[in-house]
DNA sequence: GTGAAAGCGCTAACAG
DNA sequence: CTGTTAGCGCTTTCAC
């Protein structure tokens, strides 16, 4: 009973393995009676194809690869729900790896997705001084199909799903200046990120149409270590020129933020004014309740997932620099 | 460029393709200079070997599937984060399922795993009045390893992790009880789950054991539907009949009883008294802060995968019915 | 419209 | 210790 192959089908048949194999492939060429028959013993005997010998022969299989920075996240569980929505009812299946914002790991990763076993990819990047040639590398080795979403390599040629960075923030970051801060910070990861980038300019540009100097100091590099995070922020909050407002890129740091204010009993809105990028549940909970700037994050997932399938399947012939932009949601709450 | 393959190596090196292939396995039947000479230019060529072909050779593979209801969720983020840790360290490939509740979809995704592609699983399973038959099937058909956890099916003889649900439940509502509760609820899925009807013993042992006598209606059952959860939390606590404490046994509970306890100004801890089964990092930042039960999600995923792909490798040979049991941790807080 | 045959890249007897 | 051989189960020319 377990499991019954082509050849055992064609024989039960009185047909050849080749007519059945085309009969199963829906070809033309196969009487539609032949067609029929087939299907139905192979129904009967729940016949599976096996894919390691079809994707041996083919040279490609139904099997994509999700390399993302982390899961625990909310961004990046949506994002992974709504990539799994579209493999799965296109009947994908989907690999993931978590780089854990190594980039060791994310190069070891790659290298080992060029043993075929993929026929595209989704990918987040994780921060990284180094550069994204291990991508381009990549490519070249394997001409497979790679879309990147959120966290992408600006530089590099490859079809992408962001956001409207730079205009979102630049819409939140005003709303803490009409709401009276003078003074605002942006909470940054430390390695150049693109999306970082960006948003970091959306900042900027919104101060200075406001006629507020900006000033270095006024973004807060933050790094992987969250112990590191939080003393950095609790030691920028206690002191003399405490920042009146906050914009936090990354979901962790918002967190912390939060809670530094807390233990500091520093009143938010009044002392500091708080809007952060997450996708949280909770935000709305928090008392007092926390503004968001949201990604589309199961959309943007989505959209990527149904553009890598494209491009497999060859129906969207050069997607190659297709750049998909969605947009951020800012939900104003007590915290501003 | 496209990656070379054995055939081309031995032809290189002067040797034939099996023994090229055994000395890429280590074998002891080759000798050691061999092995150098193959291994040198096995890397110097990048060679890797195409998974298709070995798997279809020896019919297994290093691939295995995670099917889970859902990933939005910190308790399933982190118990696949646990799980990808391992996997990715043994050099396996992760398959990710997300079932979103759906018996129909779990069916089908085992189904469709009849074919071959994976060595083992690790399920949790999706709530579902219909019985555990389609796993029993499946294992017959297949005779592939499984791993279940937290949600696992009681009754079938499989490896499970599953945590001490029963005696944490009780522990909470006992603490729930100490600090004043007279009628507490407990809420639970509407399908009869093994992990949820363990807890609501333990619930209903520490009522019992503190002279509370129980009744039925101490039980909320809360749906699917979050809509419909919100309007029967929200009719019940503007109720007569108010409970002045909540255990909640699923983490989307846990946020919307808060939330409806704050819309009607209800005061968490002094008019109900909250503590919800969750992983949620923000539950130290709500204010009040929430008390919480929170599984040890990382190292359930951790102690899974160890599991499976011993019984996958056979070095643990029939783990067949290894029930693992972590403990939960209490961490109370405010809203107690 | 159907079948015979070759072969995808690798592994595992079995010889030598 | 190394090589020869025979497939794993499927797809794909190419004949018929």
């Amino acid at each position: 009973m377990k499991g019954i192959n082509m050849i055992q089908l064609a024989k039960e048949l009185g047909l050849s393995v080749s007519t059945v194999s085309k009969a199963l492939g829906d070809s033309h060429e196969i009487s539609a009676n032949t067609k029929k028959r087939v299907l139905e013993l192979a129904k009967q005997y729940k016949y599976k194809p096996n894919p390691f010998a079809s994707n041996l022969r083919k040279k490609k299989g139904k099997q994509i690869a999700v390399i993302i920075p982390d899961i625990v996240n909310n961004f990046f569980a949506l994002a992974v729900d709504g990539i799994e929505s579209v493999t799965m009812s296109k009947h994908y299946d989907t690999f993931i790896y978590l780089t854990h914002e190594n980039l060791e790991r994310e190069k070891s990763v790659l290298e080992h997705l060029e043993n075929g076993l993929i026929s595209g990819l989704i990918i987040s990047v994780c921060t990284g001084k180094e550069g994204y040639g291990h991508f381009q590398q990549f490519y070249e080795n394997t001409k497979l199909p790679m879309v990147f979403f959120d966290r992408v390599p600006d530089l590099l040629q490859f079809p992408k799903v962001i956001t409207n960075n730079y205009e979102s923030t630049h819409e939140a970051t005003l709303k803490l200046i009409k709401s009276g801060c003078k003074r605002p910070v942006f909470f940054a990861t430390t390695e150049p990120l693109y999306t970082s980038i960006e948003r970091r300019r959306g900042f900027q540009d919104a101060l200075q149409s406001q006629g507020i100097a900006f000033s270095d100091d006024m973004v807060v590099n933050c790094s992987d270590d969250m112990e590191e995070n939080y003393n950095t922020l609790r030691k920028l909050f206690m002191s003399k020129k405490r920042p009146d407002g906050v914009f936090a890129s990354i979901e962790k740091y918002v967190i912390t933020a939060y809670q530094v204010c807390k233990e500091l009993k520093l009143n938010i809105p009044k002392d500091i004014k708080l809007i952060g990028m997450t996708n949280m549940r909770t935000a709305a909970l928090l008392n007092p309740s926390l503004s968001t700037l949201a990604q589309p994050a199961f959309d943007m997932g989505k959209e990527a997932a149904t553009l890598l399938l494209k491009m497999i399947e060859k129906k969207s012939y050069a997607a190659a620099n297709d750049i998909i932009v969605l947009e951020n949601e800012l939900t104003l709450r007590d915290s501003v």
